[in-house]
DNA sequence: TATGAATGAGATTTCATTCAT
DNA sequence: GATGAATGAAATCTCATTCAT
């Protein structure tokens, strides 16, 4: 059940940006963080798909020009920004097994720690997400991470099989589900605002997350087929 | 758990629609419907933000000029389309119930039912769900018609819960992220052609949404609490 | 030493134009007729590297926006200029042939038909030589031109060897050489504006050319070696 | 026949160089050279129109904001190298005629002078040429210096005719031609990479255009006239 | 002097929308 | 109703040039 941290991650490789990075100076860095954070705020606000350049200069306070001294697309942005967060994501992944806790615990400290990278990272969370609705190197690369944890899910759920949870099962497809709940329950209440007239409250979104997995998964033959209907 | 076929439709109302019924010829009609199919096909093709009028009207076999005498914009087609598509799955929400299914068989029916209106309508779900990202009208109407949805799914829950089972959870969020899970996997599977790397059988995939959300609704306390760690 | 006339035509091969002539109407043919007149004049002005696509849809009497409805690129209008010059001069080549002049008559006759064209056709071919300066295709297109007038000129030359003419001399280079004369006496008279302080007048300036022409081909060996010093 | 070396010749007199020439440290004067021999191989490898400022800059190893130091614009660069070769060549217009050579041995040195400088300043030569095509101030002083040199070989042609050759011939027009085909050969040949299919063979060249030159001017009434036809 | 960074001013290009026939 | 053509209004991107250190 690990790695259920980085379910979206969309880090996409840039093509060959002349490498700024190599004589940057502190002023430089300093506009360089202006921009990604201006994106950060553009994207979360109005959407990537949405945002213009020059609403991204000038949040960030520069000027367009400017903007093309360090990234030379929107996409090359986000696609800095992806990089960032997938470094972040995949050293969070393994987390919640350092303490031995107890399985539903640590599945919850997993699912948690997603939405925490979320929330915060939801600027890039949801450009990346749109992003990959349009442009074909993105989604390509947003199925190729889920590919991976889906990988690591369906992993998780053979070692339950083994150990005679729900059987019959198709470890890949419910990983796929589930991992898709998990994304898209982080998208609409951390990048959507959440649902209409429902008020919110993070422990208790988390505990149903947690909840619906442990029992989607942790479920043994007889003990669950009492008597529908 | 009724209702489950219909939690992301999207219509809204349009303005100005009226006027344009009213006027229908023979002639206007094909003309009309030569749109609408057009844009089915290339909402699904290139997504919904991605298609310019000149793309449907090229699909249609018409001018962009003619494009015009039916609709304001793109979002107004689209808004026709999901106005179509409500009523139908509308009417299909309540037929699992018809044959006094047994729960189970019931819930599958449902979930499949949601499943085979997105595959048919890949077109205007892909349209509506991009819609929603991107625009703040449509996003309105989908968090609303959302809103009904996990209504009925939470009702569900809580008469599930009136019986003894999932005591403790959060009905409303429990149901938001079924939800989240239902839409999201279908629209990676119909809607962005599927996992990297994952044959796909749509029964599985039947049977893999329909089991989780089965066991997470459907356990009772002692039964599942089968020692974790 | 026929197909004198046409050592610098130039069209390039179009990409694949929306074939907008499909259906194009008597409006829309006039537009085009009017980008293609406004380029003549902006080029012969200006220059074709200095012409931006304001000063074309400004001297057409049209919006920019509507030059992208006929053209995707000036380079674009450029070959379609091309295009349509080659065919001309294409057709215009032999006729000097036609009425079996004297040998000297018949020269003559072809260098004025070159320069009257030239003339005629200032716009575009001062566009094709700038152009061919700058642009790897109208380059590549231009050498390959050159190259089919200089084999007809060698051929030429070859044939005056055989009678006794130029001997030792070889063909190809000094087709190139007379070739280049030409075409940049031209450039420098007509798309120019000519020499600083030479008063101009055509016919000797025709007369200059093809003696010149001549007299480097048509020379015995005993007869010019008259002791120089 | 004299000084037909420098026919293209075409330094621009620079308004504010006295000021920076005065400066110069041994590190300028490195810098500038630097400037210098980098434009010379970015004009030569991409023209001088298509050439970017920083392209000569990173040619140069230096910053861009370096440059500004030394020019203010690119056409200032081109200006300096154009005096620079200005000087070379007026220097070595002469040299064949320090051996009395036989007229026309000296005419073909005359040529080869003006060939090889072409090919040793390739780079200046390219942006010269371009640059007369495009921006009034250069063209102007082409115009003047290729004048120059027309007054020259125009001389030269009256030399001849006082002596009974080509009787009737528009000197100056004649000189107009055999100058354009000069500078036209050359840089076709050593600016844009020779004819296509041709093989190249500088002797061969020289002999091609000195024979043009010799036979165009050296001719007597009686003996070309061999009956054409 | 040298240079990283910043930017104004353009030029190209796209596209939804309008209009005349 | 239908459509070819026309266009305003953006948005992207480039580049010469300036500035602060």
């Amino acid at each position: 059940m690990t790695g259920t941290s980085a379910p979206v991650v969309l880090p996409v490789p840039s093509r060959s940006l002349p490498t700024r990075t190599a004589k940057a100076t502190r002023k430089g860095r300093q506009t360089d963080e202006a921009f990604r954070d201006a994106a950060r705020l553009v994207f979360a606000r109005d959407g990537y798909l949405n945002a213009k350049i020059s609403d991204i200069a000038a949040a960030a306070g520069r000027s367009v020009a400017s903007f093309y001294n360090y990234y030379d697309t929107k996409a090359d942005l986000l696609i800095a920004l992806a990089e960032e967060f997938h470094a972040e994501a995949t050293s969070m992944a393994v987390l919640p097994y350092r303490a031995g806790l107890a399985r539903d615990e640590a599945l919850r400290e997993a699912v948690a720690g997603f939405w925490r990278t979320y929330a915060k990272r939801r600027g890039e969370l949801i450009g990346i997400f749109q992003a990959a609705m349009i442009e074909g190197r993105f989604r390509d690369r947003w199925l190729e991470l889920r590919g991976e944890a889906i990988a690591r899910i369906a992993g998780a759920i053979r070692a339950a099989q083994a150990d005679g949870y729900c059987p019959g099962v198709d470890p890949v497809l419910t990983a796929s589900a589930l991992s898709a709940m998990l994304e898209h329950f982080c998208y609409i209440w951390l990048g959507q605002g959440g649902e209409k007239d429902v008020p919110f409250d993070d422990e208790r979104a988390l505990d149903a997350l947690a909840t619906i997995w442990v029992k989607a998964v942790y479920w043994r033959e007889a003990a669950m087929d009492g008597r529908a209907r």
